[in-house]
DNA sequence: CTAGTTATTAACTATATGGTTAATTATAAA
DNA sequence: TTTATAATTAACCATATAGTTAATAACTAG
C-alpha cells in the first residue's frame, strides 16, 4: 500500500492520543496546544480544526478514554449471575480495564480533586453507571443474605479507589522504595495481583462465608 | 483595641487561607494571582512581596495545609498500644483531620494524579511518613498473629483513598442523588460514621476475630 | 485534465497573567 | 518630631498561549 501523505483519521488519533497523555500526566490548564502539536507531529492548527477548541479536544479525550469501559464492565456482567461472580468480575474487569488504559486513572482523580466545580457530563454519568452497577450487585447479594452490612457507597471507593490510586502512584512508590527500602511499597505487586487480593479483601468485608 | 490599618500577618493568613480554597477548588494553573488578591481583598503585589512566585505561595499553602497532620494523626498514636487500637485512632484520627482541613483531599488527589511528573517535597515527606505509620501498626498486627494477609500499601489506599474520596465527592453525590434517588451515595453520611465504617471493614479484612 | 473539496501550513493576533517597580502610607523607635 | 523601616498600592511590562486567517498543497470526482 503506498504511504498516504495526509489522512484526517490519522492526524486525529494522533491529536487524540498524544492529548490523552499529555492531559493525564500534566492535567488540563498545563497542557499547551503546541507541546501537543510538537509532540505529535502536527499542526497547531489541526487541533483547532478538527476539535474547536481546547475544551472540544478534552471531551473528545474523556469521550475516547471512556468510551469502552461500559462494553467491558458493565456489559461483561451478564445480568444475574451470582453476586459474588457478579462482583469478582465487577472488580478485575475495572482493574484490567484501567491497567489497559492507564490515563484514565489520572483524568479521573484530577476531575474528581476539582468536582465542585465542573465535571464533563460523559465523565459524571459514565462514573454514575459503574456506580449503579455495583450498587445493583451488592444489594442483590444482600437480598440473597449472602452480603452483610452493606454502604455501597464506601465499599464503591474502597475498589475504584484503591485501584486508581494504585496505578496512578506507581512512579511515588517506586521512587519512595528506593529511599527507604525497609517499607514494602508493592512496587512488584502485578495488576492481576492487586485485583484479586481486593477481592477476596472485600468478601471479608462483606462477611461471605468460606465455602 | 484599635483596629489596625496594616498587619502583616492578617494579610499573610489572608493570602493563605484564600488561596488554600482556590488552589483545592481549581487546581494551580486555573488559580490566579488576580483572582486570589480580589478574593482576600488584597493588592495582588502583596502575594509576590511574601511569597515571592506562585510556586512559593503553593508550597507555602501545602506546609500549612499539611503541617498539623503530625501532631494529630502520627503523635497521636502513642508508641506501642495495642495494634488495633493503634489502628482505629489512625483511621479516626486521618477522617477527622480530613472533615476539618477540607481542602487537603482535594490537594492531595491533585498532586497524586500527576505524581508522575512534580510532587513536592512537603507532601511527598507527609505521605512517605504516613504510611510508615501504618505499615509499622499492620506489621505488629501481623506480628502479633492478630492480623493475617496484610499487604500494607493496598490497605492503605483503601482506607486513605476511601476517606479522601468520600470528601472530594461530596457535591457530586449531592448531584447525583437529586437525579436519581434509587441509588444511596451516602450523602447524609457524616464523617464519624464513615470512620467507623472503614474502621469495622478493615477489621473484617484483617481477620481480627470478634472479641 | 480540471474544478472543487479537504487537509495542512506558517504567520499572525488578542488577551490573560505572572511578575516588577517606583511611589506612597502607616508604624514604631529615637 | 524625626527617621528608618515595613506594608501597601496602582500602573506597568514581558511573555505565553488559545485561537484565527489566508494561502497552499494534496486528493477526488467529473
Amino acid at each position: 500500500m503506498q504511504k498516504k501523505t495526509r489522512d484526517s483519521e490519522t492526524t486525529k488519533a494522533k491529536i487524540i492520543h498524544t492529548s490523552m497523555m499529555l492531559f493525564s500526566r500534566n492535567g488540563y490548564n498545563a497542557t499547551t496546544a503546541e507541546e501537543i502539536s510538537k509532540a505529535c507531529g502536527v499542526n497547531k492548527a489541526m487541533i483547532f480544526y478538527y476539535y474547536k477548541n481546547k475544551a472540544g479536544l478534552y471531551g473528545a479525550v474523556l469521550s475516547h478514554a471512556l468510551e469502552s469501559i461500559h462494553d467491558e464492565v458493565i456489559n461483561k456482567d451478564k445480568e444475574y449471575l451470582e453476586p459474588l461472580e457478579d462482583l469478582e468480575i465487577f472488580i478485575k474487569t475495572y482493574a484490567l480495564y484501567c491497567e489497559k488504559h492507564p490515563y484514565l486513572p489520572a483524568l479521573l482523580l484530577r476531575e474528581l480533586s476539582n468536582s465542585g466545580a465542573y465535571l464533563p457530563d460523559v465523565m459524571f454519568d459514565s462514573m454514575r453507571k459503574l456506580f449503579a452497577l455495583l450498587s445493583k450487585i451488592l444489594k442483590e447479594g444482600e437480598r440473597q443474605k449472602l452480603f452483610s452490612n452493606v454502604e455501597p457507597m464506601i465499599i464503591h471507593f474502597m475498589i475504584v479507589g484503591t485501584i486508581n490510586l494504585f496505578i496512578t502512584t506507581k512512579p511515588l512508590r517506586e521512587k519512595s522504595s528506593k529511599i527507604e527500602d525497609k517499607i514494602d511499597t508493592c512496587c512488584d505487586c502485578d495488576m492481576e495481583y492487586v485485583a484479586d487480593y481486593i477481592f477476596n479483601k472485600v468478601k471479608l468485608m462483606l462477611g461471605v462465608k468460606p465455602t
